[in-house]
RNA sequence: GGAUGGGUGGCCGAGUGGACUAAGGCGGCAGUCUUGAAAACUGCUGUACGCAUCGCGUACCGGGGGUUCGAAUCCCUCCCCAUCCGCCA
């Protein structure tokens, strides 16, 4: 969320950014109540100075019947805060109801426009459109011809969304991750497997909705812990309600969990196959960064994901988003779009998102500088390195071959063991 | 799952109703001394918010609630941690 005194002494560009965002928060409104918030603060502060001297002074009264006097006069004041105090507890939750859904400021350069339609094309990966002289198919069929993947059982164990991966689609999952964490490690992210399941209050610090109707999280019952929908979850709990040296930063981390996604309202959007899943495996970039060092560092991020969808050789293009399709905490976010032939056009596969300060203060992540007094917010970042199931996607459909087969990227093959996935005859 | 003991300021650790709303130590910062450093000595050293000309105030001792004029301290409740036992990949 935004700071509350940034959003009072900035009210007018915060509510020009919810427009741009295409979000209906009552900015007004909360400027309001932060005048009535302050009068009660300040109210309360008195009442309870005037109390806590009444309370001193009882120590040293004279006799019982001046005790007895103070004793009243200070269960007046301690009467008086408690009903100021109700009303201040009151406005605060309606503040706090609208910080929530205000959104994150925008980075000047992010394409202003409802929804992804005004995305803008940064960048294209190295690697040219495949041109196939035969008729290519989608990963579903590639993945029943090769026996990769097992929605069918999948869904009679767990339902529809869940799938087996199986043969020498385990050996990609396997070797994506070992490729990507190779990648990674040289370049300073500290490598990390992580809790599937985290606190709900730690999912709201990263700014998800554990439950509710529009909730994508699945949650386990009579506790407070929920599935996670991404690694950025519990890497951004890494620092939950922690102050840390500003020196120590920027610190940057690569996580491997599966995430669990109910896709509530997504049905037949794009949901066939392995693109819109329940659950997948994903290896995520996580950095904690000094205000000055976030951007430098989204661009980072960026060039992370495009030095391996380039070494996989996937026909990609980068895409800045644009305000409306930026969801609350991002201040701006780049997507790496994989070309796809099964479905003739580009498909999502990683995104990282600059959040600066605004999951950082739900989360209560500080650091100090040493010297200065005092506390500041981090800045976060999130950026996807690999996400299996839509990177197996995209590897299937950009290199399959005319024989059947498809041809494993020559990165990979030192895990996988092999140049060609071929197809099986039944029952494999 | 059973038993026990715990959660206090950057760290260690004292503190069972009012004497600074946290002793003492460590660490850190500044100064004295020293050619320099170390040691020694002296002082300072939490966070947030509010008011304000140095400064002052309020809140915070795992979370929430309660008792009381007053709670780190008493009561209720929840969470977490540690150790041992059992079970187990």
């Amino acid at each position: 969320m935004l700071d509350r005194k940034f959003i009072v002494e900035n009210a007018e560009a915060v509510r020009t950014n919810c427009v741009n965002r295409g979000v209906a928060a009552d900015v007004a409104r909360f400027v309001e109540l932060e005048t009535e918030r302050k009068t009660r603060q300040v109210q309360i502060e008195d009442l309870n100075r005037r109390a806590n001297e009444v309370s001193k002074s009882i120590g040293k009264a004279a006799d019982a019947v001046e005790r007895d006097a103070r004793k009243e006069e200070g269960r007046q004041l301690r009467g008086q805060v408690a009903t100021i105090r109700a009303e201040l507890d009151e406005i605060e939750a309606e503040q706090l109801a609208i910080q929530g859904t205000i959104p994150n400021m925008s980075h000047p350069d992010a394409p202003v426009g409802e929804d992804d339609q005004a995305n803008l094309e940064r960048a294209q990966g190295k690697t040219a459109l495949p041109e196939f002289d035969f008729e290519p198919a989608d990963h579903v069929e590639l993945g029943e011809r090769l026996a990769l993947l097992d929605f069918e059982s999948g869904s009679r164990v767990a339902g529809a969304g869940f799938y087996f991966l199986k043969n020498e689609a385990v050996l990609l999952e396997l070797a994506l991750a070992r490729f990507a964490f190779e990648t990674l490690l040289a370049e300073g992210f500290t490598p990390m497997t992580t809790p599937d399941v985290a606190r709900n209050e730690v999912l709201q610090g990263t700014g998800f909705i554990p439950r509710g109707p529009e909730t994508q999280i699945y949650s386990i019952e009579n506790t407070d812990l929920s599935l996670i929908a991404t690694a950025e979850i519990p890497l951004g709990g890494l620092l939950a309600g922690r102050t840390v040296d500003a020196e120590s930063l920027p610190l940057k981390f690569c996580g491997m969990s599966h995430c669990f996604r109910t896709e509530a309202g997504a049905a037949g959007r794009a949901s066939r196959g392995l693109y819109r899943v329940h659950q997948f495996t994903k290896i995520e970039m996580f950095a904690f960064t000094l205000p000055d060092q976030s951007e430098p560092m989204l661009e980072h991020l960026r060039e992370m994901e495009c030095r391996l969808f380039d070494a996989l050789e996937i026909p990609y293009r980068v895409v800045d988003t644009a305000t409306g399709d930026l969801g609350g905490p991002a201040y701006r976010k780049y997507d790496l779009e994989a070309w796809m032939p099964g479905r003739g056009g580009y498909g999502e596969v990683t995104s990282a998102s600059n959040c600066t300060d605004y999951q950082a203060r739900r989360l209560d992540a500080r650091y100090k500088v040493k010297g200065e007094k005092g506390t500041h917010f981090v800045h976060t970042l999130n950026g996807t390195a690999i996400a299996i199931s839509r990177a197996l996607v995209a590897i299937l459909e950009n290199h399959q071959q005319a024989d059947g087969s498809v041809a494993v990227p020559e990165v990979l093959r030192p895990w996988v063991g092999m140049e060609r996935i071929k197809p099986k005859q039944q029952g494999q």
